[in-house]
DNA sequence: TCTTCATATCTGTAGATCCGAATGGTAGCG
DNA sequence: CGCTACCATTCGGATCTACAGATATGAAGA
């Protein structure tokens, strides 16, 4: 592997975002599960303590069948880890990147809340 | 147990994610600027150097608008810096914490690899 | 077995976000 | 001045995603 080394030095600075477009869509499709205030507050609930899913429809305050979608999709996605006994879900977030992930988000957030606020994405709002 | 204790514990390991709906909808919107493969690719190659606009629009062939309006879409999120000279822009990422933040993604996504493309996010598509 | 509770899935609608193409504005060059 | 290059913004259409409500599955209890 030495003709790697200055690709070597490079990845340690660049982001590891996949070449092929395939990877760059699960990457997104991963960033996009955590793009939604509902799944953010989730995640922190769960990580917390353990969580039933009826505590996550009283704590978030929507229909049940679509918080039960919300953390589907965060189980999917690695995010909330969930364990089965009898007719209960017990959600939980485990996984230490999650909260690295998290903390770094707010930590932009808080230095560029304006930029983000106005930020309405790449479709400006009439 | 004294409650300040128990919540002095958990602020160590929960993402501290805002209380406040505004809040979290402004951290929503920050992970939704990452949740597009084409900015993720905009980032990674601002990230390995400096580069102006029509480097960006050759190196992801999307017309040229769109990819002004993604690369605005970053700068204003932070993720992406901006230094204009003349009538060229140099974009460039900066901030160690987008690094972070792609890196610990990107591991997850390889851990979770199944459950990320499975998660047709919350909608299931016909 | 027949309820009842907890969770998962399906249905239709509204809003957000992507896209290419066209348009506008400014800086350098002949 | 007129022209071209580079970048930003706007427009209309297509796709995606969140939502509430209704329904289905599966387990515990009378």
């Amino acid at each position: 592997m030495s003709p790697a080394t200055a690709a070597t030095v490079a990845a340690r600075t660049v982001p590891p975002v996949p070449e092929e477009p395939a990877g760059r869509d699960l990457l997104a499709r991963f960033y996009r599960a955590l793009g939604d205030p509902t799944r953010l507050a989730l995640l922190a609930f769960c990580a917390e303590q353990e969580r039933t899913g009826n505590d996550c429809v009283t704590y978030v305050g929507l229909s049940q069948g679509r918080v039960s979608a919300h953390l589907a999709c965060l189980v999917s996605c690695g995010l909330v880890e969930v364990r089965r006994a009898g007719r209960y879900a017990y959600y939980r977030t485990t996984d230490p990147r999650a909260v690295e992930i998290v903390e770094r988000g707010a930590s932009m957030v808080a230095d560029h809340a304006a930029g983000v606020a106005a930020c309405t994405k790449v479709a400006t709002a009439p």
